[in-house]
DNA sequence: TGTACATCAGTGAACGCGCGTTCACTGATGTAC
DNA sequence: TGTACATCAGTGAACGCGCGTTCACTGATGTAC
């Protein structure tokens, strides 16, 4: 089968009413998403690609960012917003467990980078460099860019938490917690990159629970 | 300052003799990893880049590579190879205690990625999916490519001597040298993607550890 | 030993393509009078 | 209420560029006779 590709813009695209033309920054950010998700490689997302897949023509993209790495840098920064909502949201529906919590969180992680592989990778590609604000005082998480704080908080709180009930012998949650977050991590980008990695069955878990110092149950 | 690329050729350089012309083949490999280490950017690394770096036309890359995706697949495979050798050396150097021969394994292999960050990547980034073969029942092993598998071989005998000599207490060393793999791979990936991540000062050790189930000196 | 020839390493010009970016523009819509 | 006008959203054509790939070629070198 061979992909057709029409330079046609979607004929029928209403354009915007006087004085919401920002509304196109939001179609052309999923257009962009879009694009990263279905062809699962973050080099298609051009800016003339991006402006086809909005349905607009490629000079209407420079009112809304200022060139293609513009673009990109607002998709991973949503991405890691969404991936920060998304641990927030399991933690809070796991209960009150401290232990299922963290297990929430970490599972909720995993999914993330399994649901959005490519999204994920980019995030992570590094030459956006979205996690960190630069600088960076090693030791000092008060470096980290705001959303990747958040994740990290999240982390932090949930694994003090379980040391706060005995679950956990952690005796530096803070530090364990980007330990955690760096397991946590190369399995969701290992998974994000090779599908057929042959993984243990209880991966996730055998991977947090170490990192997490939880007691053995 | 203004990087000026110039089209023109190394002017002085001899073509091989009569029968050496597979020698090319390992000049333009090594051009291409040279642009991937400088560059440390995966999209540099063209067709063009690498002929110009390896002092020699465009054309004449065809007889020895059947495009551009090839030479970074073979980019791929040299940097998987170095890596298990280095693994190798690392573990051979560090006498008989089998905790230090962990560590040693541990420690080179977030080395590679620090001294070599942009091919780690690329190593990783999956669009050529170098670590399986294919297929991938999941948990066997067998399924690995054979430099992956010399790699993983290399962490599951490392942490056996260390369950032998009980200096761990894993009860499963196959599938917690996967999960020490991943651990060691977030690591190397987040540093080789972002430089001014908080580290806490021990976090080699603080992964390394807990996924080998070293007991508590 | 001398010479014609086949082979081989690599060249140079050319192609069509999609890209990022620019520029002048069009036509609808809200607003001032 | 009617009309002229400014503003705004988005268009369409064009540019120069580096890319991957093709093709016919050149000139050195080994070899057969």
């Amino acid at each position: 089968v061979i992909t057709v590709i029409t330079n046609r813009r979607t004929p029928g695209r209403p354009r915007n009413r006087r004085g919401e033309g920002r509304l196109l920054r939001t179609e052309i950010l999923a257009a962009a998403m879009e694009l990263l998700d279905t062809t699962g490689d973050e080099r298609a997302v051009t800016l003339r690609a991006v402006a086809r897949r909005a349905g607009i023509t490629a000079p209407s993209i420079y009112p809304h960012f200022p060139g293609q790495r513009a673009i990109v840098l607002a998709v991973v920064q949503q991405g890691f917003a969404e991936l920060a909502d998304q641990l927030c949201s399991a933690v809070d529906a796991a209960g009150d467990d401290s232990g299922h919590r963290l297990d929430a969180a970490s599972g909720a992680y995993v999914d993330f980078a399994a649901r959005h592989p490519e999204r994920y990778r980019t995030m992570f590609g590094g030459i956006h460099q979205p996690v960190s604000d630069g600088g960076g005082t090693s030791g000092d998480p008060a470096t980290l860019g705001a959303e990747a704080m958040r994740i990290w908080r999240i982390l932090t709180g949930a694994l003090s938490n379980c040391v706060a009930s005995g679950r956990s012998t952690s005796t530096n949650p803070a530090a364990d917690a980007s330990a955690l977050w760096v397991g946590l991590h190369g399995l969701a980008h290992q998974q994000a990159a090779t599908t057929s990695y042959p993984w243990p069955a209880d991966i996730v878990h055998r991977i947090a629970a170490p990192l997490s110092h939880l007691v053995v149950a």
